[in-house]
DNA sequence: ACGGGTGCGGAGAGCGCTCTCCGCCCGCGA
DNA sequence: TCGCGGGCGGAGAGCGCTCTCCGCACCCGT
């Protein structure tokens, strides 16, 4: 019933039946030099009887490129069983840069694989594993702050963009937000809608989105004259934003407005306004960051900071594989703006 | 700075090193038969001086093995700018497959790769590509009905495992879960509630997960009594939930319960239902199904029918593995129980 | 003491492709 | 007519690995 253990057609096999040598059928298939129009169509003709298919291996071997990029999802620990990861890939961000990368490598014919890496060691077990043909490049999803990957990347020359500004300044390549701008329409937003007294949930406070989320709301309040602004930290997960949401109440019952840093977040936060009896907006005005799905799925639906999640990951792409095609490419940023959506929180 | 043009160490270079011969280090590194445990020790001692990493390209050429498996998620139409792709990618269904599966998958050393196909030509093409080393054998997400993906890798040989149940029974190994029996259970439940007049927010009538879905539910529901189920049509999404939700509730206002195919939906439904001034569960209880993150995040929170998915993916590997070690091996077919889980809206 | 089995390392033949090098043929200019 | 350059196809050398086959050394039984 199968045909598994018919061997699958090489080149030497079309060659053949084309009357050519393997060399001419390399060179039609990959579209290398002129080659005769006649024989370009006896070739194609014969790729096509045999149901030919180039071996990515062998081509591999001898090209050194994959076709291949990996997307490499790196965090601090070990996540065997780790609810942390499953929790990361259900959140709409992961769907949204994995959707952005694929429909950006589908036109240039690039696979993507998933990398998952924990501990240090592993880290440096990835890298070894990409010089040798793993992938061409990588783009990186790191979850936690201090991480060495963008570094140890860097360190090996090897192509790769990291999703977010890195904690420290590393010699490669990156796409983000410009998430102190974000948070300052979120600031000017909540103000122009009249809010006097405004506070914030923020994410974790090393993660520099988060870190940057802070200091762009921090400042646009101060300029807007209210320079402290009540805070409660939480950790981007829906529950975590609603507990801290209601800290925030508890320490500070007046408040009339707050900028929750994402929208997860925020959806949670609405549940604990709602358990304290406040009507968002009438009592308070919120305000999310995404635009994820979670933002529509709320009620009232999320006013928000639009982060181009997609554009971005697509972005990264394209930095990528030109970084692939010519190596000595310098690494370069590319910072996307915000932009904010407003809907029924505010 | 970087050592790009250095060349990589090889097995040749490890074997001089060593003093011994490839055939050795081949051995040693491969675990295959005995070798002289000083050798041994030699071997790798050369291996962690040189930091060499065996190349893997090569090593697929030979082997025929490229420890890759892909995910393959095949739809009906073509998805360049799909809106739809991405709402998939956002579903929480997408990200706990993609957990399971890669937990799984990495103990077993094997990498996962991300295949999006639409249109049948691409079908095709990609049979073609993962019958020439792409991957060792795929995971098929299906997400349409009559999809032909199933049956070609059936008829290729090609080691595969589909997530769901095919439409049509075709010679391929599935994972499933009883998704009769969940609602069912959901039924019962209702019932056991006292509820009397209940109705179904169904999915899609022609995809399997949400016809047996249907079928369960209304044979259950006849065993209960209630031989006709009002019923509203949604698409397994928020806002196709809410629409179905109001839909239903205006044909059939005096409803006591309803079971939402999914948990996405139900959150929309509760949307709708709160709108229309109905207390959940006072007035109307609420059942889901998935068990999902947005079950948590409603508000009540949803009492659903849990899917396994994470367990679902794992037993998709095992299956899959076993069979791209042992080809001869027969497909099997495992379907998981549902179970369950009783929350505030109900 | 000798034949044969066993265990372990080396030699070398590929796996299927790309790409450099070479040689052929044709056309053009002198 | 002959020489020469350019364009196009073929030959063949690898890419780095695995694995079969072979040979050697050693141990057993008789």
């Amino acid at each position: 019933m199968t045909t598994d253990n018919a061997r699958l057609p090489t080149l030497e096999d079309v060659a053949r039946l084309a009357g050519v040598s393997r060399a001419t059928v390399s060179r039609v298939i990959n579209g290398i030099r002129n080659v005769n129009p006649e024989l370009h169509e006896v070739v194609w003709n014969a790729v096509h009887a045999t149901g030919y298919v180039a071996n990515r291996a062998a081509r591999s071997l001898v090209t050194r490129r994959t076709g291949t990029i990996a997307l490499v999802v790196s965090d601090s620990e070990s996540h065997d069983d780790d609810p942390f990861m499953s929790r990361f890939f259900s959140d709409p961000f992961f769907g949204r840069v994995v959707g952005g990368l694929l429909s950006a490598l589908r036109p240039a014919g690039v696979q993507l694989a998933l990398q998952l890496v924990g501990a240090d060691q592993a880290r440096a077990r990835l890298v070894g594993d990409l010089r040798q043909g793993q992938a061409d490049g990588s783009v990186v999803l790191s979850l936690h702050p201090g991480d060495t990957l963008p570094q140890l990347l860097a360190d090996a020359g090897l192509p790769g963009v990291v999703i977010g500004r890195p904690a420290r300044p590393v010699p490669i390549s990156h796409v983000d937000v410009a998430n102190d701008q974000g948070a300052a329409l979120a600031a000017d937003h909540l103000v122009a809608r009249g809010r006097r007294r405004i506070g914030m949930v923020t994410g974790p406070v090393d993660v520099p989105a988060s870190v940057d989320r802070i200091a762009g709301f921090n400042a646009a309040m101060a300029r807007h004259g209210q320079s402290y602004v009540p805070s409660a930290t939480g950790n981007f997960t829906h529950e975590s934003g609603e507990r801290a949401m209601r800290e925030l109440l508890v320490d500070h019952p007046d408040l009339d407005g707050v900028f929750v840093a994402n929208d997860l977040m925020a959806q949670g936060g609405l549940n604990a306004l709602q358990e304290l009896g406040r009507r968002v907006p009438a009592d308070v005005a919120v305000v999310g960051f995404d635009d994820s799905s979670a933002a529509l799925a709320a009620r009232p639906q999320l006013t928000t900071v639009r982060q181009p999640l997609e554009d971005m990951a697509a972005e990264a792409v394209r930095l990528l594989l030109a970084r692939v095609d010519d190596p000595t490419l310098a690494s370069t940023s590319v910072v996307f703006a915000p932009e904010l959506v407003v809907r029924a929180s505010s």
